[in-house]
Formats: structure tokens, C-alpha cells, sequence
DNA sequence: CGCGTTTACGTCGTTCGTAACGATA
DNA sequence: TATCGTTACGAACGACGTAAACGCG
């Protein structure tokens, strides 16, 4: 058995049993991979796979368990080669992340700044998408972190460190009737208005939509949009009455747009930091954690690394500890908001 | 990288850092595995090995992150060879199975018997030995199952599935004061006569000097030996009363010894069959399993191959379900015993 | 006949064992 | 000088890629 067999296996498995789309993914010739699975079914002395004619039509129960087996010694692999990288090039190497629009616009540039200043030899890639979306990169093994809010069952594959939590804010033009209002609005308030607010696949969502009807209220969704861009864009047409996440206010809506603080009347939100159970993380993983979610002392940090469940993560972290992110009005630099919860 | 380069790495660790003798160990040659150790040095840029002059000095902090994880990936080749012959050739293979003294000699002479009718093509190795020497070869990885009693922290990289619970007897001649009493002896009684039992490394052995102390009382306990035979021949000496496991007693003992059950004076000891968390369990293996400990249910089994931790064990199996074992008087062959308890 | 796999074969790189050398205590 | 590790080298082996054959739709 070789270590290049496993690899030739599981990347015919990743290409739907098509051998030659594996060579090629692989950067080498078709019959060494066929050669290879052949070898590796001989030495074993089991069939890995199913044949239609000379394709491969299925996969044997005992080919599965080989395959699980397999993927966990590649991840091992891939360990010992990124621990080594660790060691050899603290400051280099690639870090994948993928997350939701929200976060890539409105959180995630000031802790990508502080982080390339410091690593500016590390490659970034930040993949932005649905939580489905997500989840389907996970599950093929292409990120380092996963960001979103909510989703917990899509991603039972990772373990997830809660980061911060966030109320949602009402944007309405500056000349609108909310913005008058002298007290806080309620959902009464707002039931009396056409609303543009997230799509229905988004984490918080359907809480939203149970908020109004635990009031006996049925909410006027004029349109969905998957970012809060789109939104602002639809509530200064005067389409309707924004609901976003508090970050997405910006300093700037101020101009023509007026925000007013919605906690309490939606659940709080909590958005968290995905990485895989198995997988090594380098120095500079650590400290893109330490960049996103300040509040985690290193302590908390390291016995998340050594976290074997869900659970042990969720005994972490207290969500009462958790900062809470609002948008524009508490807009501070990474440095400030890590010495107010330092302090 | 490559498997064989790992496997040397874990042959040189687990033979002192001595490249010669972990050559020897694998039957090859000595430049041979110092070439493959450099050579995955130099792939991962790193010194696995503090050197002093030539020789192998120690572990480096990186290298024994890079051997935990090679063990991993042994571990799970192993695997992959394991549930392969297991698909093919489902009768040959073998079985090593570390116990104690008690066991080897009263207890699995019937599962063994048993076991080899079924699989006469399995090899079997029987190692003998102290709870230590037990955990020892379990550390060594050398052994698919440890038989024995108590010692729990001891096995803390097994899952320990208890099998059955005994108490102890009382062996005396034949014309011993003690054989002639017509009531139950009790700890007081016991503690007027010189004793013989087991040495004190043994499992339960501390629990019965406990048993006295708590009456305050103070055993005088003569000779202490590692296993039932010898404690028997020195009863039979006269050298004082013998304290030993139920199972222990032989039929052919009333010749000229008398056993006297000690249920209530002693705690119960639970006897458990151990195997590796991670390891890969072959078909004879269950069975054997379910040799042992006829008690355990084929979906309990089931459950115990996936279980995670003690914990998850520890929660299938109610003490007051196990089986009680006896000596000669309730000597019942394999298949009797599964009978009573499955009705 | 196109698509995908297997077979055949020549080339090249790797591993292995023997032998010689180097360093250390 | 005995022990242990490294270097050197020729032989054997194995992996790879090209070319061609095979089977199936």
C-alpha cells in the first residue's frame, strides 16, 4: 500500500469514479491511476468498486470503508506537512476562508488588513457565499475557516467557536415616519410597513419572521436580497423599510439614511468561526482567530484546538461573554476593540 | 512522503532512537532506513531528531508531533489490511490476547476451546502477565485484546468492556477449623488465621486489605502469590487460609480442599475485556467477544465498536446485568452459560 | 465511432543491499 | 576498538508516459 494509491483513489472518488477526470486533476497519465487502483485492489484483495463493463459503476461497502480510512490518513498528511511548513515558514503559506456577504463586507476587511500587515507573505483567498454554498466548500475540503451566523446543522462537520453576537438595525430614509418616531419602534410599528430585508436562506431569518408572528403579526416582505447593499439600494427607493445586521450600517447611510437599533425586538444573532475537527492549524491560523474574535484568550484558543466535540466548544464560551457588534456608531479599529474586552 | 518512510520513522522511535536495531527489526538494512529518515527530514524541512555527534539524540518538539501523527496513519493502514482480509479471507488471521493468570488458567480455557473449533485457522496468542506487563504490551501495541480485573487507569488508551463480576472463596483443608464451621465465616473469623493470597499489584488485592480495615482489623497475610495454583499448594501445606477468585476452584480440589464462598465479605470484582479505540475489530474478534461475555447483546456489540470514549461504554452496560462466575460448582460448558443468560 | 479503461513496453527515477568510510566514547 | 551512522555504488524494482488494443454505448 502507498500513500500515492490512497490519493489516486480518493481522487477517483471526487471525480464520480471517472478515472481519467482523476489523471488529469492528478497532473499524470490515465493508465497510471488505473494501474494503481488495480495494484491497490490486488493487494487488498478486494474490489474497491463496482464495474459497469470497464467502468466504475459504484462503490463496494468494503471500498467505502477503505475510502473513510483513506481520507483520514490524507488528512493526517496534510497535517504533517502543514505542522512542518509551521516550523519551517512561520509567516507563509495560503488561508481560505468562506463566509457570507455580510461578513466579507462589513467585518471581515478590518481584521483582513491587520492580518495581511502581519503575514504579508500568507495567500489569501476569501470565498463569499451562501450558507449552503458554504457548506458544500467544507464538505470538499477547500477552506481553512468557515464565518456565518446561525446554520449549525449544515456544518456538523466543523467545530464552530462562537465570535460575537449582533441585534439588527431598521434602516429607513432620513424624511421617513420611523425616523420621527420618538420612542423605539416595536414590531406593531413596523408591521405597518413593506419590508426589504435578508432571503429566507439566511441563518437569522426565519427567526425573524417568528418574531412578527409570535405578536399575532404577519410582516410585509416587499423584497429579499442576499446583501444588505441591495437593501439600502431598495429602502433610499423608498421601496420599504430595511432590516439588516447591525454591522452593515456604514458612516457614510448617514447622509440619507437613518438607523435605529432593533434589539429586543428580534433574537440576538451570533455569528461564529468554523474550522475542521482534524485539521492542523498554523501559527497564522491562530492568529487570524485571535484577529476575528478578540475576546477568545489564548487559553480558550488552545483547548479549542484540542476540542474533540461540539460540546467541548460550546463549554467554552459563555455567550454572555461575547462582544457585541453594532455598525457604524461603535465603529473602532481592531486594536481599540481588542483592549475594551481586554479590559 | 511515503508509508514506508513513516513506518521507519515509528520503528527507530520505538527502538531507543537505535536506527540499527530498528533496521533489524524491520529486516532490511541499516543505510537504508538512515536514508528514507533523511530524506523525509529533508521533505519537510525539519529535524525530527535532536543529534549528538551521529548518533540520535532525543525528539524534537516537532518531531513527536509528526510521530503522534504517523501513528495515526499506521494505525489506519492497518486498518484498511484488516478489514480487507476481513472481507476476503473472513476465517484466517490472528488473535493476541493479553490477561492475567486467573484468566488464562480458569476462565478462558473454555472460550478458547470454543473459539479455535470455530476458527481453527486463526492463530492465537495467549500472553501471561502482570496488569502492568499487560499495559505494557498494550502500549506496544503488540495485542488485539487485554483480559483483566480492576486496574482501570491503567488501560486508559483501551475501552474497557466489563464482562463479568466474581467474588472470592475461601480455600482451607479439608479438615480445617474453618471447613467444619456452621455458619458463614466472617472477616473477624478470617482475620485469626494466617493468610494466603494474591500479591498486592493485583487488581483488587488493596480492596481486601480495605474489607479488614474497615473492621479494624489487621490480616495476617503469610505468603502472597501471583496465581491460584501456588496459593493452593501452600494451603494444602498448612501454611494458612487461602483467599482466592471463584473461578479458581477446580473440581478436582474437594479432593482435599474446602471452598468456602466470601460473597459479601470482599466488594465484587468486575473482570473487562479491553481493546484499542481506534483499531479496526475482525469478525473472530466479535466473536470472540461474545465468547467471553455471552451476555453482551449483538446490537450492545454493535454499539461498543463505535463508541467514543469509556464514557459511551460505561452507559451501555448496567453492572447488575453482568453475569456472576463461579468456580466448580456452577461449571457449566460455553454454550449452557449463553443459554441462562439469554433467557 | 467516441469515450473510457486496460494492456504493452521503453525510460527513468528510487530503493535496496554490500562495502567502505567517519565519528564518537 | 567497538558501536553507530553516513556515503558510495551497482543491481533490481517500480512508476510513469506513450502508443495501441479493447468494450461499451
Amino acid at each position: 500500500m502507498k500513500l500515492q494509491q490512497l490519493k489516486y483513489l480518493l481522487a477517483i472518488v471526487d471525480n464520480g469514479l471517472n478515472i481519467t477526470a482523476a489523471a488529469d486533476r492528478l497532473y499524470t497519465s490515465q493508465p497510471g491511476v488505473s494501474k494503481q487502483l488495480k495494484l491497490l485492489e490486488e493487494e487488498l484483495g478486494l474490489q474497491l468498486f463496482t464495474r459497469k463493463g470497464k467502468s466504475l459503476g459504484g462503490i463496494t461497502a468494503a471500498g467505502q470503508q477503505v475510502i473513510d480510512r483513506a481520507r483520514v490518513i490524507m488528512q493526517e498528511v496534510e497535517n504533517i506537512r502543514s505542522l512542518a511548513s509551521d516550523y519551517y515558514h512561520e509567516e507563509e503559506g495560503t488561508l481560505s476562508i468562506a463566509t457570507t456577504h455580510t461578513q466579507a463586507r462589513y467585518v471581515l476587511p478590518d481584521v483582513i488588513r491587520e492580518f495581511r500587515k502581519r503575514y504579508p507573505r500568507v495567500s489569501l483567498n476569501l470565498h463569499q457565499g451562501t450558507s449552503e454554498q458554504i457548506a458544500d466548500m467544507v464538505a470538499a475540503n477547500e477552506i481553512d475557516f468557515a464565518i456565518a451566523t446561525g446554520s449549525h446543522d449544515l456544518f456538523a462537520d466543523l467545530l464552530l467557536v462562537p465570535s460575537y453576537r449582533w441585534d439588527r438595525k431598521i434602516l429607513v430614509p432620513n424624511e421617513h415616519n420611523l425616523a420621527r418616531l420618538d420612542r423605539k419602534p416595536t414590531l406593531h410599528d413596523l408591521a405597518k410597513f413593506p419590508l426589504v430585508t435578508y432571503v429566507f436562506s439566511f441563518g437569522g431569518q426565519s427567526s425573524l419572521k417568528k418574531a412578527f408572528a409570535n405578536k399575532g403579526l404577519e410582516p410585509d416582505v416587499v423584497f429579499t436580497a442576499r446583501d444588505a447593499d441591495v437593501i439600502k439600494t431598495y429602502v433610499r427607493m423608498g421601496l420599504g423599510v430595511g432590516i439588516v445586521a447591525s454591522m452593515a450600517e456604514d458612516c457614510d447611510d448617514k447622509k440619507d439614511l437613518t438607523a435605529i437599533e432593533a434589539d429586543g425586538l428580534f433574537p440576538r444573532s451570533t455569528t461564529w468561526i468554523g474550522f475542521r475537527k482534524d485539521a492542523v492549524m498554523r501559527r497564522y491560523m491562530l492568529d487570524f482567530v485571535q484577529l476575528f474574535a478578540p475576546h477568545i484568550t489564548s487559553d480558550q484558543l488552545e483547548q479549542t484546538r484540542h476540542a474533540r466535540s461540539q460540546d467541548d466548544i460550546d463549554g467554552l464560551f459563555a455567550s454572555a461573554d461575547l462582544p457585541l457588534r453594532g455598525g457604524c456608531s461603535e465603529d473602532m479599529p481592531i486594536a481599540a476593540a481588542r483592549k475594551v474586552v481586554g479590559a
